[in-house]
DNA sequence: GCAATATGATTGTCTCAGCAACAATGTCAG
DNA sequence: CTGACATTGTTGCTGAGACAATCATATTGC
């Protein structure tokens, strides 16, 4: 994620939209805190970066274990060149392997391979126990509904 | 803010705890949605990123529109070496300044300077105009409270 | 008063992401 | 069929942040 922090309007005028800034500024700062965290323990427990972590698990999701390089990319919220890089690094470590597109000769599957399953099995219960840590049992289970529609309003 | 996307349990598992995990992805996703937007606008409108508007933003919140190197940081969520370099390149900007701590020889005021000022009353409207459009606007004003204190639940 | 230690800021180096340019391939209008 | 255009993935370049080492200065303990 980018470093984003704060936001203010103070300044020069009085500002009477401080106050609905809040939520702005609580919605950014919750952001940077928590992922913080969840990298900070991945990399701790597994030598993994969330971004490593985040190309498993969109193989491990999908049918063949296998996505197209742009469409992975797409998943990742990254760059077509950022996924080329990653992959790379993924590869080189023998989490993924890269095989040619017979229908689309311009293309290349990312697949995940069994290293690369394993992986991924070593590492989830350390990222779902953050997330549970950090995220989930901070907020209330009556309020979590409540919240997801909140956050998905944002969302085109 | 790091690029952090997608978490899901999937692979080999069930999963019951997918469900929980829709609030999760949901702020994941929204945060990455609506930062992006921001950033665009104010590069497009301002040729500013939103690392270099947020220290004009703190430094123009402060007493003396100015603050210490690592105090800056801190609000910037940003290393200490990460500050320098962003004030290097706005002080090369002529919008901050570097001037030395009198009462301590080591540190330095990183303050605000009537061009840097100028800047971001230039740039305010644009930030406030897309935190509007982006995620006030979709929040409904009796949610905003209760969204900011789910969120707040999160911070230490 | 002086040595040991702590702190503020900067610098070097590494990693990683985006953009623009590119080559290879695919698609489609005519 | 063919030539214009689009798409896929990769690469070189550059920008930007993290970390560790360093430098200068403060502070503390003796």
């Amino acid at each position: 994620m980018q470093q984003v922090s704060e936001t203010d309007t103070s300044a020069q005028q009085p500002s009477p939209a401080d106050a609905q800034l809040d939520s702005w500024r609580a919605f950014l700062r919750s952001h940077a805190h928590v992922t913080r965290q969840l990298e900070r323990e991945l990399i701790a427990e597994h030598g993994m970066g969330l971004a490593e972590y985040d190309v498993l698990v969109q193989l491990a999701a999908v049918p063949d274990r296998q996505l197209r390089m742009s469409d992975l990319a797409e998943r990742l919220l990254l760059s077509r060149s950022g996924a080329t890089r990653l992959i790379d690094r993924l590869e080189a470590a023998g989490q993924v392997e890269r095989v040619s597109c017979e229908s689309d000769r311009r293309g290349q599957w990312a697949t995940l391979t069994p290293a690369g399953v394993e992986r991924l099995r070593a590492a989830w219960p350390t990222h779902l126990r953050g997330i549970r840590e950090h995220f989930l049992s901070r907020i209330p289970p009556g309020e979590r509904e409540h919240l997801r529609r909140s956050l998905e309003r944002l969302l085109p």
